[in-house]
DNA sequence: GCTCAGATACGAACACTTCGCATCTGCAAA
DNA sequence: TTTGCAGATGCGAAGTGTTCGTATCTGAGC
């Protein structure tokens, strides 16, 4: 199992939760994909190991390991958002092919340290993705 | 009735397609408010000057508007997505309260720039909204 | 093993948005 | 001013992503 995957369940029990199948499943799901997945894209993925899983079990228990700081998700401008391990890091997203691509954190901060300066907002960057167009898709088109 | 307003009624004029009720108050609201107003938003205040004006009728109307430039959409992270006349800025909005701050886009360009040339990634930083705290609730709290 | 708080499966409900289709209406031409 | 009709609308139904209520089940401490 992947080490951060498996420090995500050692806090679970340290914090006295369960380990069930559906927090395990879906722990070591995220631990081991790249892709950015959505709540309906880990029910499909988790459903092939364990055909019992509701989809509505995962968003509960996305939304419980959130709660607990072991996942973040991030909201895409149109359909789904997407889950990860928790990784603070602000993502932007092709509006033409779809493409998630991770940035440093280190890339917003200037804009993060201006916006607190000048307006006293504190931004959480990864919460949502930033739209644009990426190195294929770059001339204007459409959302 | 708003200069920015008519101007955009003039467009549609210009461009040969019709000036139709709906279209004409949406628009006519859209320029005399500063609300950051939802499409559910645009058709309550619609109705009450035109109650016969449809939900599906307003949000029609705004995709149309969107294609043709008028308009824009800006994703909130939950919730409904806010439209206002064309006017591209970036915007930023509170997880506590969901005030929504309107950015000057030169706050925006040094990243702007920087994603272009560290990625080759063209951002629309109109589309979606930064999430984040305000001045007033700016201890951690959950989204 | 036994117990039971906490977790789950299931489906129904929900919020926001889109769609299909019959009807209506702006506006250009007669 | 009336007419014709493509384009716009009203209406309801469907779609999509997410949340909720409730009966049942299960992990983990005894």
């Amino acid at each position: 199992m992947n080490h951060i995957a498996e420090g995500a369940i050692d806090v679970l029990r340290a914090e006295g939760r369960r380990v069930t199948t559906a927090r395990r499943t879906i722990i070591e799901l995220l631990g081991a994909t790249h892709e950015h997945l959505t709540a309906e894209g880990i029910a499909e993925h988790v459903q092939h190991a364990h055909p019992e899983i509701h989809v509505s079990t995962v968003y509960r228990t996305l939304e419980s390991l959130e709660e607990w700081g072991l996942v973040e998700h991030v909201h895409r401008g149109h359909g789904a958002a997407f889950f990860h391990l928790a990784a603070s890091h602000p993502h932007v997203v092709c509006e033409v092919c779809g493409r998630v691509l991770d940035v440093p954190a280190q890339e917003f901060a200037p804009l993060v340290a201006r916006m607190r300066e000048a307006y006293g907002f504190e931004l959480d960057i990864a919460h949502n993705a930033l739209m644009g167009r990426c190195r294929e898709h770059n001339s204007r088109q459409a959302c």
